[in-house]
RNA sequence: GGCGCCAUAGCCAAGUGGUAAGGCAGAGGUCUGCAAAACCUUUAUCCCCCGGUUCAAAUCCGGGUGGCGCCUCCA
């Protein structure tokens, strides 16, 4: 398999450190806040990576943090988070907004199709570990004291910018509002390994270690989570592409300087979701969860679609008419399945099944491209071959792609069949059948009149009327 | 200011040197009294612009233009 990795800056083929088995670390989410369908583009992603690397047999272990420290309390004064507002005059603690936070995450998973990690660990977990490292680092001379801070010292690296060319004096500190310079750092792309004074005073959780009571920086925890879960070698380490300076940086800056060797070999990181206006943001524009398109209509996995149909590597941007581009698509793909369910199986051809899988595999071998395994998904539907055949494609494409096709299709079937079953004793629908039937007869009288008058009065009551060859069938919204 | 990514039909998007996949929307058709659904057919003389390399470029190189991201805690 090919995948492009952010270290080299190009397409390399993927070799595990053990073979056949895999370890992938995956940066999770700051619980301080529901996550919005941006964030969840790229776990989206990476499940699908993962689970390729399953479909492909690779044994994958995958870890992945949870923030639930380092700056929650400082967020919740910006006057963005009003749950947490909530919840603090509810007089609710930091790890029980962390804890709240981490379920409706999984939640949103759940709904998306995202596999939940082997292991999943939160930062708060892992506080020994932290400062294990961190007087590991000291011992080194990779980190320093200044101002009641630990920070690791960046000029003791060969080479601290691994994925851009920056040039240390062509960095602007600050750029960002809120962001000042610290006076203790010697260098300036020094980081906070570990606080015990920060302008974040009203810091909740705070732990005793050697240099005092305090609380980890932010990078250190995915350091020593993924070496503590993972081992002194890491395959694939994903994030966000946002992440990849500094956080990522930093991440390889103290766990090589402590290890002593390379640590992981592939940097796998998704692209944003943007709006028109830029990147998707909690602050700005309309706040997109997996809820919100819930409150909509839409079934989470269209947003799995749509997201599919696009490259990891590639911007995307989200608009209501892509996201309905991708409902209308699902729902056809559902469509052609509950007719494929309904004719007669006959045998699995395994010639045509061979052909179809091998498209599929090359299509995600390259980089994954995931639009082209859609596409191999609709040539599935366009094969000659027979539905046994078409179907046990679906559902072994489906092991990656995570769509449940054939899941709604069956679904669709049964419900059905529910509604068939219990339409004789509904009244109502006694009498949406009473007037189909009337419908029958006014068109064959050639009423015509008489017969739109009667579709259009169910219309108005939700009942949609269909002529099929079979006779009239009806949906009711 | 520096660094990086990207630019293909109305929209999304594949393509990484050999003459433009696929999806959505649209158009025409079959079926229907008419619709809807389904199915069939169709939709870019051309890939942001200008040069260059080559028998051949959307694809490689140079220069523009435009969009986006990162530059200390946002995926």
């Amino acid at each position: 398999m090919l995948l492009y990795n952010s270290l080299s800056r190009t397409r390399e083929e993927f070799i595990p450190n053990e073979p056949g088995k895999v370890s992938m670390y995956t940066c999770g989410p700051t619980v301080y806040h529901y996550a919005h369908i941006g964030n969840l583009r790229s776990y989206i992603m990476e499940d699908v990576l993962e689970k390729y690397l399953r479909y492909s047999g690779y044994d994958v272990t995958r870890v992945m943090n949870i923030t639930d420290v380092g700056h929650l309390s400082s967020d919740a004064d910006t006057g963005e988070d009003k749950m947490l507002k909530g919840a603090k005059r509810e007089k609710k603690t930091v790890l029980e907004i962390a804890k709240f936070y981490t379920d409706a995450f999984f939640a949103d998973c759940k709904k998306l199709n995202i596999k939940t990690p082997e292991v999943v660990a939160p930062a708060t977990g892992c506080i020994d570990e932290f400062i294990r490292v961190i007087e590991e680092l000291i011992r080194k001379d990779y980190a320093y004291a200044a101002g009641g801070n630990i920070y690791f010292d960046t000029s003791k690296l060969k080479q601290y910018y691994v994925f851009n060319d920056f040039k240390e004096e062509d960095l602007e500190v600050g750029v960002r509002e809120g962001v000042e310079e610290d006076s203790n750092k010697r260098n300036k792309a020094d980081f906070v390994l570990w606080f015990t004074k920060s302008k974040f005073d009203d810091q909740e959780l705070k732990w005793e270690s050697p240099w005092g009571l305090g609380y980890p920086g932010w990078h250190i925890e995915c350091s020593c989570i993924s070496m503590k879960y993972l081992g002194q070698k890491l395959d694939i380490h994903c994030g966000g592409i946002d992440n990849a300076f500094p956080h990522h940086t930093n991440e390889i800056a103290q766990s090589e300087a402590f290890l002593g060797h390379k640590w992981c070999n592939y940097w796998f990181h998704v692209h944003h979701l943007n709006t028109n206006s830029g990147k998707m943001s909690k602050s700005s524009g309309e706040f997109l969860t997996v809820s919100l398109l819930e409150s909509k209509g839409y079934n989470p996995l269209v947003y799995r679609l749509f997201c599919l149909q696009s490259h990891y590597r590639k911007s995307l941007v989200f608009s209501y008419e892509n996201l309905d581009n991708a409902a209308t698509a699902y729902r056809k793909l559902v469509a052609k399945i509950v007719a494929l369910l309904k004719e007669p199986a006959g045998e699995l051809e395994q010639d045509a099944f061979d052909r179809r899988k091998d498209a599929f595999r090359a299509a995600l071998d390259n980089d994954m491209n995931t639009s082209l395994a859609v596409t191999a998904l609709y040539d599935v539907l366009k094969e000659k071959t027979t539905p046994a055949t078409k179907l046990a494609l679906i559902r072994d494409f489906d092991r990656v792609l995570g769509l449940d096709l054939a899941e709604a299709a069956e679904a669709q079937i049964r419900a059905e069949e529910e509604a068939k079953a219990v339409a004789s004793a509904d009244p109502f629908i006694q009498e949406i059948e009473a007037l189909i039937a009337e419908r029958i007869a006014a068109k064959k009288a050639k009423d015509y009149a008489r017969a739109d008058a009667i579709r259009q009065s169910l219309s108005d009551r939700g009942v949609t009327l269909i002529d099929t060859p079979q006779g009239t069938e009806y949906k009711i919204q």
